[in-house]
DNA sequence: GAATTCTTGACTAATTTAGTCGGCAATGTA
DNA sequence: TACATTGCCGACTAAATTAGTCAAGAATTC
């Protein structure tokens, strides 16, 4: 499983949807500001995770996207995968040919370590996130202090 | 926890090395030979294992590399963040700014992670490699059937 | 003194990451 | 119907990292 800041901003996207379910479709911009992710970024990796059918999407005014699922259905193993395709530790991606057309000396260990990160994340879903304190410390950070810099005298305008 | 092929390399080599202790000071074009990995590339990751004196090094003729310890006391954690130094899968790498100097949304998520696969790694030791079915497989071949492609007709004369 | 082998540092090609940019497509609202 | 908003798509790009190459030198053995 390769760990990438790609699959990171994933994750943290996909939970921002998740903690601001129920209030219609969220716009790619306003995880822009929230997360703190380039917003063109955002659209390369939504197209992905809609692809795999992990988000749907409205367009036009008052568009934007909503979970694909249940948040307790979608492992953030899944949320990884989709934006990452390469998904293996080994060079070979899962094929037995790292060396010379044949498995390399430490092939089995990146494969056993691999099945192991897998393993973790995929039973960790978006729900299990949100309930976690610090999340939820983080997210009402972001909901009160609002866009952090520019911040200053707007904030009581907030939500 | 950062997984690259350069720990990958690491961890392969450091391994050869375990697997050749006795037969005196092992030379880095032996390695190389034997793993497929350049030798001026296995040059700077020495350079690196050699610092934190996971290695020890015989200079001149009949000289080479061999463990800094025993195998049963050089972990695969420890291969991998003496030529990686990045050890981290959090974004600000243990410090908390990965998002506006506060943390982000998922840094616990993340430094949970890293905790996991560095203790993962850092219970198998080189020794515990050397004694698994497949890594003597793959050592035998390696013995055997010589460079690979090289091989051919030579075949026979083996050892 | 010549051959080996490690040691060091500067350089480089290829790949990946993390974006930018621009235009088009759908849709709701005035 | 016009237009503003949002997603959709593809081409392009800067920076970083990986995976090396290359060359010179230092220690050691024969």
């Amino acid at each position: 499983m390769r760990l990438t800041t790609k699959g990171r901003y994933a994750v943290t996207a996909m939970l921002d949807l998740a903690i601001h379910h129920g209030e219609g479709p969220i716009t790619l911009a306003d995880i822009a500001q929230r997360q703190g992710i380039s917003l063109s970024y955002l659209e390369q990796l939504f197209a992905r995770l809609r692809k795999r059918q992990l988000v749907s999407s409205v367009r036009g005014p008052g568009g934007g996207y909503t979970l694909g699922r249940n948040a307790e259905e979608i492992s953030v193993a899944e949320v990884i995968t989709a934006v990452d395709e390469n998904v293996d530790t080994t060079r070979c991606g899962g094929a037995h040919n790292c060396q010379d057309n044949q498995k390399c000396l430490t092939h089995e260990l990146w494969h056993d370590l691999s099945d192991r990160i897998h393993d973790y994340l995929s039973r960790i879903t978006l729900d299990d996130l949100m309930k976690r304190r610090d999340v939820q410390e983080v997210a009402q950070r972001q909901e009160d202090g609002a866009p952090s810099v520019a911040a200053g005298s707007l904030k009581a305008q907030a939500r």
